[in-house]
DNA sequence: GCCTCACACGTTTTT
DNA sequence: CGTGTGAGGC
């Protein structure tokens, strides 16, 4: 497949800032790629001049893969923005005050360490929830806003001041624990790029062509990062689409992307228009429904594709009946032979969504992956575990050290901790060296010393064999028998947690055959920084879960848009305040376009009319995104599928007596209908057919009915209109 | 120092 | 509804 005009232009245009709007399916990785391939064989640009920034590290490797089948790529960056400045920051983080061997903590590391932050300042979490503190901070990192000036953009704002005092004190932990949240790995190459001259003139000089994908989802530091880097050279192509950016809650500005002609100097501007994923129906669905949105680029995108199939849009009774009839047109599809599992993609807009479509994907035996949810590095088992590789890495580390130093049990309580912790602060010490310390000042005496002691002279012996990574967390299991521990504290399932440390044992096994030179602080990081997308293997066959938000940059054959619902999709959040600020509703649209062009065949969109949020039913309305869509181009089945789930429905009836009592309990006579086994009907849509199996319910009954077309469908003889031939 | 029970809270999305 | 946290008892 050669290049089309537009996307060779691309390729092409080497020197000076370029930006390419490229619309959904319109082949930007191809002109990606074939761009570094030209860079190398034609212009003679040596690999290691060449920075190409992804947004997942699977995009990363993919390219990578790419390239390499076009040319030698050895020392090209082709990395995240995260993973970049990693790789900057070894180098050169002691120009900081950091340590090289610096932690990288996720969110829930961060969490731990705002509570304490709170504790020590006195601040409670009733007013400022963690969560929204966090929030604030990311917020104020992500537009390169320091503690110091936190303090004074706060003024007077009480609350805004409270803020910016713990992120203040948060910061001073975090350079103390030698720690870098994921915000800060970012920003700390800002102000290593802009404090030290000669590293920023040696990147400079160093990335003579940089390209940055997903463009529309940068923020503001990223946007300085790449500003400074193409200050010399200006050699900046840089790919996206205006109508993708769904980041904007993460800090990312589509700003970025609408003002770059204005932000750099004589840009030139491709617009990729051509799509090559999806059929026409679905491509006008996509357009349609983006085209309600006002602050965008025009780009009118187009394919050379067949109309295809309608849009399907079913309507369902709850999440359940939803997943059923989701279940139900895979195995549909399957059978009918020109499907695959791994051709299906099931998406949705909470990961909280997952359950009901986990659990009927189960019941039908149709094979899944699940993307996201409780993430594998997040799981208990594997955090403790990490945390020791963590402490054995980073002495500095407190936050891992304090996770594990008591689990397993090994009889050091709270207070002997809290003496600890003490007298490090007292004494400028981290908590490792301060357990050290008080043994020999006798702060810490008798039992407790006796197992302060034996505590620390197993991660000491633990990290002589620091960078065996296999080895070394093969004798950590055993040396604090975590698996006996395990065993011992999981009354339900032990057998889920000890197959995650297996797992575990076996990355590390991969990373050891896979690293040129493995190191421990190599391989936390690259546990630190990967999605759950990364892992996703388009080889297995099986079908995929996964929230709109990881989707983007795949495409399915069939995609089933799950819970359009108001409310859910788009979210209440997004349009609780629409009247006047649209900005958030419009990215729920944008996310419902990244969602439409996923599919390249087959489109289904469902809702439930009724859902369970917190234990408690929400009737729901559906999405306003169903409605901007033509109904010319869709195929609308409304609650076809009464029949399944009797013990749901059960449940249902069950539920409607006695949880509304005001409701009256009335006598439904029994459904009769005139339809029997073995007779000949005909329906509107399926055409004639056999009944081959009748079920009654107490106001309905469901006939199974083999049409001429091959199909069999279980039907409900009340809303069918099935008409006698014979 | 450890364990149990009750209650509060959350779900929008992730590197 | 399910999970995580904190207080109080042993």
């Amino acid at each position: 497949m050669s290049l089309n005009d537009r996307q060779q232009e691309a390729v092409l245009h080497t020197e000076g800032p370029l930006l390419v709007l490229a619309g959904a399916g319109s082949g930007k990785t191809r002109v990606l790629t074939h761009r570094i391939a030209h860079l190398i064989k034609e212009k003679n640009v040596a690999p290691w001049s060449i920075l190409a920034i992804t947004f997942t590290n699977k995009a990363a490797t993919e390219m990578k893969e790419r390239a390499s089948k076009l040319v030698q790529n050895g020392d090209m960056w082709i990395s995240t923005f995260h993973s970049m400045c990693v790789r900057m920051l070894r180098r050169d983080a002691e120009l900081l005050g950091y340590d090289r061997y610096f932690t990288i903590y996720d969110t829930a590391d961060q969490k731990v360490l705002i509570k304490e932050v709170m504790k020590q300042l006195d601040i409670s979490e009733k007013n400022f929830p963690v969560g929204q503190v966090l929030g604030a901070i990311s917020n104020m990192k992500n537009q390169l806003i320091l503690p110091s000036e936190a303090k004074k953009l706060a003024g007077a704002e009480f609350r805004e001041y409270v803020i910016a005092d713990i992120y203040d004190r948060y910061q001073d932990r975090l350079f103390n624990l030698n720690a870098m949240d994921f915000d800060d790995l970012l920003v700390n190459v800002c102000i290593l790029l802009q404090t030290q001259p000669q590293v920023l003139d040696y990147y400079q000089r160093k990335f003579k062509y940089i390209l940055v994908d997903e463009y529309q989802d940068t923020n503001m530091v990223q946007y300085k990062l790449v500003q400074m880097l193409a200050g010399l050279y200006q050699n900046l192509c840089v790919v996206g689409d205006d109508d993708q950016s769904i980041y904007g809650w993460r800090g990312a500005d589509i700003k970025n992307i609408l003002g770059f002609e204005k932000d750099f100097d004589d840009v030139m501007t491709i617009k990729l228009e051509e799509n090559y994923r999806s059929t026409k129906n679905i491509l006008d669905a996509a357009n349609k429904v983006v085209a309600n949105n006002r602050n965008r680029k025009h780009k009118a995108l187009w394919t050379a594709k067949e109309k295809g199939d309608p849009i399907y849009i079913m309507e369902l009774d709850n999440e359940y009946k939803e997943a059923v009839a989701v279940a139900d047109k895979i195995v549909w599809l399957i059978e009918s032979g020109t499907y695959d599992y791994k051709d299906f993609a099931i998406l949705y807009r909470t990961n909280a969504q997952s359950r009901a479509l986990e659990e009927k994907m189960i019941a039908h035996s149709i094979p899944y992956r699940l993307l996201g949810g409780v993430r594998f590095y997040e799981r208990k088992e594997i955090k403790d575990l990490l945390a020791y590789l963590r402490v054995i890495a980073n002495g500095k580390d407190d936050i891992a050290l304090k996770r594990i130093i008591n689990v397993p049990k090994r009889g050091i309580g709270a207070a002997t901790i809290s003496k600890i912790e003490l007298h490090g602060i007292q004494n400028g010490l981290n908590f490792f060296e301060a357990a050290s310390d008080s043994i020999q000042n006798n702060i810490v005496s008798g039992a407790a010393a006796q197992k302060i002691r034996e505590f620390v002279s197993t991660i000491e012996a633990l990290r002589e064999t620091k960078d065996d990574v296999r080895h070394l967390v093969d004798i950590l299991i055993e040396k604090v028998g975590y698996l006996d521990y395990i065993k011992n504290y999981d009354d339900e399932d032990p057998q889920d947690r000890i197959k995650n440390i297996e797992e575990l044992v076996s990355k590390a096994q991969t990373y050891m055959q896979a690293a040129e030179e493995p190191t421990l602080d190599q391989f936390l990081e690259e546990i630190a920084l990967v999605a759950d997308v990364d892992n996703y293997d388009e080889n297995s066959n099986s079908i995929v879960l996964m929230t709109l938000h990881s989707a983007k940059g795949l495409e399915f054959p069939v995609v089933f848009l799950t819970g359009l619902e108001e409310g859910l999709f788009p979210s209440y959040m997004s349009i609780k305040d629409e009247e006047y600020d649209d900005t958030k509703l419009e990215e729920e649209r944008r996310l419902a376009y990244v969602g439409i062009t996923r599919a390249m065949e087959k489109l289904y969109l469902t809702y439930a009319t009724e859902r369970m949020v917190y234990g408690q039913t929400k009737i729901n309305t559906p999405s306003r995104f169903i409605n901007e869509i033509p109904t010319e181009i869709t195929n609308r089945e409304v609650n076809k599928r009464k029949s399944y789930q009797p013990e749901y429905e059960f449940k249902q009836q069950y539920k409607q007596q006695f949880s509304k009592p005001r409701q009256k309990i009335e006598n439904v006579p029994p459904y009769e209908s005139d339809i029997n086994m073995g007779d000949v009907v005909k329906h509107r849509m399926f055409g004639r057919g056999t009944v081959t199996e009748l079920s009654k319910t107490s106001d309905d009954v469901f006939a199974t009915i083999e049409f001429d077309s091959g199909q069999t469908r279980k039907l409900s003889v009340k809303f069918a209109r099935l008409q006698k031939v014979k």
